[in-house]
DNA sequence: ATTTATATACCGGCTGGACGGTTTAGTGCA
DNA sequence: TGCACTAAACCGTCCAGCCGGTATATAAAT
């Protein structure tokens, strides 16, 4: 099991990890299997025989990035130091590190799934719910710690489109201002 | 000028709406000319007399909504209260506006733009430099203001993906913490 | 040991339908 | 006469999914 004959490597990873940087690149409206088959160095016909639709192929990239995120977060929750919001640091670092570095076009399946088939967001409804429910469970500020979870994911969502203006210390003071946010919460 | 016989309203009104709606219900990657068409109420080849190709009509939204933002902005600084980081309230207050009630599918020009054809949003990236140098040079306390601004951005980005686990009540409250955000800053 | 069978992983040409855009011929109002 | 369309046919391109085939590996049978 788990062999790969021709590939040198999981040709599932490598064919989402050509799905998100093609979105990156091209725009997740041109999106074609053809590229992403190109890209990931194989036929269509090998990329069909992994993923049986486009469906699959982008529910495929939710899962991964749904997969990632929790694996982060609970490497994480592991070191985390001690203080307030807990919930909240690790939700906003798991949200900044999905867009960092290698990383950085993991969430492009969120563009891709919205474009072709919002149903295909049901999972990441699902987990935005889930993610509130355990911030307003566990938040001491839960004012704070929604202002800082907002903050990322409107900070990630600029990135997502390309749109940001900051540079890499722009970005870092931001990441300060939450964490110091997250620890000191609004004034009185 | 600006006649309109056979509409009752403005038909590229009518056409930015319809498109505008059909992001919102179907995803901005099934957004067809036919389809924009019939919502709007005319035929292809009207639409095509109004936006005469399908990157027009992009344009024409994304356009929409810049216009639609700037001129919000402008009327809430007239009647805006004495205050700290006041280009930040203003700032948040219009991005607010932009996706609540009759208003809330205008931003989707984005969604649309960007999986068709990102360089569309080069107007958009040219606004958002722009706001982030003007909150620069006119906020007392920029960490508290950009913090503002990426929350409400956050959450009409996930108000756009409809992946918005908030009621009303939450809503609010997330509005008033932003505005107590602008008004107080970060403890320290 | 050799043949046969089956499964895995993939190739790549093809097709049918959808879609952007054009064209043409015509309509109703000012 | 010009403006703002309607209606419908049409064209070329793009693309998802299909399908027959191929190479390799493993298993079973002889």
């Amino acid at each position: 099991m788990f062999k790969c004959i021709r590939g040198r490597k999981n040709s599932r990873e490598r064919i989402l990890d050509a799905a998100a940087e093609l979105v990156s690149e091209i725009g997740s409206g041109r999106l074609t299997l053809d590229a992403v088959a190109e890209r990931a160095g194989l036929s269509k016909g090998g990329l069909l025989y992994n993923f049986p639709s486009k469906d699959a192929l982008l529910q495929g990239m939710i899962q991964r990035m749904i997969d990632e995120a929790s694996t982060q977060k609970e490497a994480l929750r592991e070191k985390a130091e001690p203080g307030p919001n807990l919930e909240a640091r690790l939700c906003t670092a798991t949200v900044l590190n999905l867009h960092c570095g290698n990383m950085r076009e993991i969430a492009n399946g969120l563009l891709a799934a919205s474009s072709e088939n919002p149903r295909l967001l049901e999972p990441v409804r699902h987990i935005v719910k889930e993610t509130f429910g355990n911030l307003k469970d566990t938040c001491e500020d839960l004012d704070a710690s929604l202002l800082a979870w907002l903050a990322v994911e409107g900070l990630t969502n600029l990135e997502m489109h390309d749109l940001s203006p900051f540079s890499e210390e722009d970005r870092a003071r931001i990441v300060a201002s939450v964490n110091r946010l997250l620890h000191k919460g609004i004034a009185a």
